[in-house]
DNA sequence: CAATAAATGAGAATAAGTCTCATTTAAAAG
DNA sequence: CTTTTAAATGAGACTTATTCTCATTTATTG
C-alpha cells in the first residue's frame, strides 16, 4: 500500500493545499503516465488552470514527478515515488497509449556499462538515462484503451 | 562527401524551391540536432516562420527529419539521411548541448533482444526506439559551446 | 486565534505552432 | 522557351499551451 498524498507532501516538506492533494489523488489513482490533457479534464473545476501547472511545477521540483514528451507532441506526466521500479515507456502510435516497461537487470547492467564507456568519452557525469519504444499496439491489445 | 539539398529533395519527389534549399542548407552544415530556435535564427529574413514550420512538416513527412524534445522542452530537430549512422543522444543540464552518441554494436543486439521480448508480452509491433542520457558536461568539456 | 508568508483563482499576457488567402514559383507540356 | 496549372510561399491572423499578475484566500507558526 503507497502512501497518501497529505504523507507525499509533508515528507517532502511541502505545504499540504487543497490543489496539491487534488492533482496528487488523480496522479496516485492513474497510476502510470498521463497526458496533461487527460489530467485537465479529471480536475476540471476541480483546480484552476494556473494553479494545476503552478502544482506540477512543485512536484517536479521535489523530484515526484517526471515529464516528457510523447511522439504525437503531447506533454506527459508520471508521479515517480521512491517505491517504483525504475521503467521505460512503449508508445503506440495508432491509439495513443503510453506502457511502463521494465527491462532486464541483465540490460540495464549493461546499459549501465555503456553509460560508463559515453561518460570517459564526451567527459560527462551522467545521472539519469531513457529508454523509449516506438510501435503499434496489435488489434487484441488489452493495453489499448479503444 | 553527403547529398546537397538539391539532390536529396528530388530523391525523395519533392520540388525543389527556395526555402526547402535553404532549410537543408543549414541542417547540412549544423550536422548533428539544432534547436529550432538556433534553426529560425540562421534563417531569420530568409524564410518565413510559416514556411519554416511547413518546411520541417515536409521533410518529416518524406522521413529525413527526426524531432524530439529536449529536457528543458526545447523542440530539436536532426537530419536524419541515409548514411547517418543510427545514434542517440546525451543531453548537458548545464550547457544545453546535445550530443549524437553511438552506442556498441552488442548494446544494440541486446537492445534488440529486449525489444523482441517486449514485443511478445505487450503483443505490439516496435517499429524504433531511443535511448537517452541526462547529465552534465565537466568543465573542459569540448561539446560545450560556451 | 492572530499574524504572516505562501498558495490560489481568474484572467491577462506571452510564445509556439497552425491556418488563411492573395501572390509567387516550380514543373510539365506544347 | 513560353504557357498553363498546381503547388509553395509570405504575411499576418488565429489557436493553443503555458506563464504571469495581482487581489484574495489559506496554511503554518507562535
Amino acid at each position: 500500500m503507497g502512501k497518501n498524498s497529505e504523507q507525499i507532501l509533508s515528507d517532502h516538506n511541502v505545504s499540504i493545499t487543497n490543489p496539491r492533494i487534488l492533482v496528487l489523488e488523480a496522479l496516485l489513482e492513474n497510476k502510470g503516465p498521463i497526458t496533461l490533457d487527460e489530467l485537465q479534464a479529471i480536475l476540471k473545476n476541480k483546480v484552476a488552470k494556473s494553479t494545476l501547472y503552478r502544482v506540477l511545477n512543485d512536484l517536479k521540483k521535489i523530484d515526484i514527478l517526471d515529464e516528457f514528451t510523447s511522439p504525437e507532441n503531447q506533454t506527459v506526466i508520471e508521479l515517480v515515488l521512491e517505491d517504483r521500479a525504475h521503467h521505460h515507456h512503449l508508445f503506440c502510435s495508432d491509439c495513443g497509449e503510453i506502457i511502463d516497461v521494465e527491462l532486464s537487470n541483465e540490460f540495464e547492467n549493461f546499459l549501465d556499462l555503456e553509460i560508463k564507456k559515453i561518460e570517459e568519452k564526451f567527459k560527462f557525469k551522467i545521472s539519469d538515462h531513457r529508454v523509449e519504444m516506438f510501435g503499434k499496439c496489435t488489434d487484441q491489445c488489452e493495453n489499448c484503451k479503444r
